[in-house]
RNA sequence: GGGCGUGUAGCUCAAUGGUAGAGCAGUGGCCUUUUAAGCCAUUGGUUCAGAGUUCGAGUCUCUGCACGCUCACCA
């Protein structure tokens, strides 16, 4: 029972409550109002007193009481609303005595609340809403935790915040209620995805959805989800990509596609980790990885400009400018800058091992080649790849995927993106050759025939699709959250993802 | 999964192994232009859970749980 779990702080609530009941006042009535939001009530107010002979504004305000000042006979209040505050002026002279005391006696912090008055200016100077009625809309019977403003210089100084991490994600809607500026993360979260569709949509892509439940996973090198389907008697996968999906939609002509969706990947949980979260692809008939690469650069730079009004981020103490061109980086060249290895003298695991052994690199023993390259970036380059950064023609062998490089049998034509020393994107000519594809699902299976960890399964209908003809085209995959976290200054996944994964708590609080 | 750290009132935090406290929030008063409103009074605790050491544990030890940082794997 909810009740049982009350505190003696929410006992009392219960008691308004039922106090408002016994008075004929419903807590949680139907019906409600909003004729302004604080802004545009506030904004109205302003113009108007620009004006001479100006008309009274007449405003119903709704929101949730975040501050309340009862001072007998009179009282102020700061409502919140979606679009910010508005300062409610109550006073007996207008509401009479009842009225009065059903603010005093039934009204908490919390409460959401629908006033209704005129907008004037206080002694202070405060634009307000001298309140002539006003309704209880929906009785709050946990109290939020206590967040007073200060405002100092302009500057707002929040004394006492909400600020245990795990709180605040497992109980997101108080996070939200209470620290305003987490809204503006998922304002900008949700502007962001708006500007990427629109600069696609701009260029005769077409958005699409395609399977989540997958009877065969791919397109990365990731462990799964595993669900079932109990009708069918069937195990089926949840999606670690969308790849081999949209690609057979270039089989099928639609030369432009796009995703945006969840993925999910079985796999450790970290800062920039998330069991499930948010991948755009695009698959684009007719271009190669350096078009893509051009695109990619005009996208993210767009969607800066659209959502921040500048392509210049802070993030992590750095600031990183997102306009294009990006840096390019040739990634033989760049391993034998910053490690002094050539990979082309180590054309073998075992010769390019010895040399990372001779200069005392860590690595997995057994790797393959690719690996091996994949923990020089990982060690080498990726951690320096502060402003936004393409590392291009990548190893063969952790690229089944990709095409090769015209003559050059073990480079393909890929690319990552790197910013904040995070990697952000992942791109490459893809491979439409359906034999060339079948050869290379055989070789990852012999590679890691040992290791569960990095099967890729062979998918026939894959196959199959490319045999009726693939078009050559990029293709192109962003991390949507961690263009967020750049985007808004966060560090950490979970701060950009409205609920993110937690273990499972045997009692909620 | 490994290492390090944290867990005390609704929130933010104190408390040499010796009576668990403060501010805000709450409750009762006073207050007709306040804005971290103010003043007076006051309530509120399974100190994450369990076991142990001790005359005595919020504090020390062990186990477990959750969260954070970090390493490994991945994007």
């Amino acid at each position: 029972m909810l009740e049982e779990s009350f505190s003696e702080l929410e006992q009392a609530r219960l008691k308004k409550l039922r106090a408002l009941e016994a008075a004929g006042i419903d807590p949680y009535p139907t019906r409600s109002e909003q004729t302004h939001t604080s802004q545009v009530a506030i904004d109205a107010f302003v113009n108007a007193e620009a004006q001479t002979e100006a008309r009274p504004i007449q405003v119903t305000a709704a929101g949730r009481i975040r501050s309340l000042r009862l001072m007998g006979k009179l009282a102020f209040a700061h409502i919140q609303d979606r679009d910010g505050g508005l300062q409610l002026f109550f006073r007996v002279n207008d509401l009479g005595e009842e009225k009065m005391a059903e603010l005093t006696s039934f009204y908490d912090l919390g409460d959401f609340i629908q006033a209704s008055g005129t907008m004037f200016r206080t002694k202070r100077g405060e634009v307000s809403l001298h309140v002539e009625d006003f309704k209880m809309l929906a009785k709050t019977l946990r109290p939020l935790p206590a967040a007073k403003d200060e405002v100092v210089d302009g500057e707002i100084i929040r004394h006492a915040t909400l600020s245990d991490p795990e709180t605040r994600y497992r109980q997101r809607y108080v996070d939200l209620a209470v620290n305003t500026e987490v809204q503006e993360i998922f304002k900008t979260r949700s502007a962001t995805i708006r500007a990427l569709q629109k600069f696609l949509d701009d260029r005769d892509f077409i958005e699409v959805e395609t399977p989540i439940l997958q009877p065969i996973y791919g397109g990365a090198a990731a462990q799964p989800f595993i669900t079932h389907h109990n009708q069918l008697h069937q195990d089926l996968y949840l999606r670690i990509s969308f790849e081999l999906y949209l690609k057979r939609l270039l089989v099928g002509g639609l030369e432009r596609v796009y995703e945006i969706g969840r993925d999910f990947r079985n796999e450790g949980v970290s800062y920039k980790h998330n069991p499930e979260f948010t991948q755009l692809e695009f698959y684009w008939a007719y271009a190669d990885y350096l078009m893509v690469m051009a695109l990619a650069e005009e996208m993210v730079a767009f969607a800066a400009e659209k959502v921040l009004g500048t392509t210049i981020v802070t993030f992590n103490g750095n600031e990183i400018n997102l306009a294009p061109p990006w840096k390019r980086v040739e990634l033989r060249q760049g391993i034998l800058e910053a490690a002094g290895i050539d990979i082309n003298e180590h054309p073998t695991a075992e010769s390019l091992q010895m040399a990372m052994e001779a200069r005392q690199i860590k690595h997995k023993p057994g790797s393959t080649r690719g690996k091996l390259i994949d923990t020089l970036i990982g060690d080498f380059l990726e951690p320096n790849f502060i402003q936004p950064t393409f590392l291009y023609n990548y190893p063969r062998d952790i690229s089944p995927l990709a095409k090769s490089k015209p003559g050059d049998p073990m480079v393909v034509e890929r690319f990552e993106g790197f910013i904040g020393g995070m990697e952000l994107c992942n791109a490459f000519s893809e491979l439409n050759d359906p034999l060339d594809q079948e050869q290379r699902f055989i070789e990852m299976d012999r590679a890691y025939a040992d290791d569960d960890e990095e099967q890729h399964p062979m998918d026939d209908d894959f196959l199959n699709a490319l045999s009726y003809g693939m078009p050559p085209a990029g293709g192109f995959g962003i991390g949507v959250d961690r263009l967020v976290m750049l985007f808004t200054g966060r560090r950490s996944i979970r701060e950009v993802i409205l609920f993110p994964h937690l273990r499972t708590q045997d009692s909620e609080a």
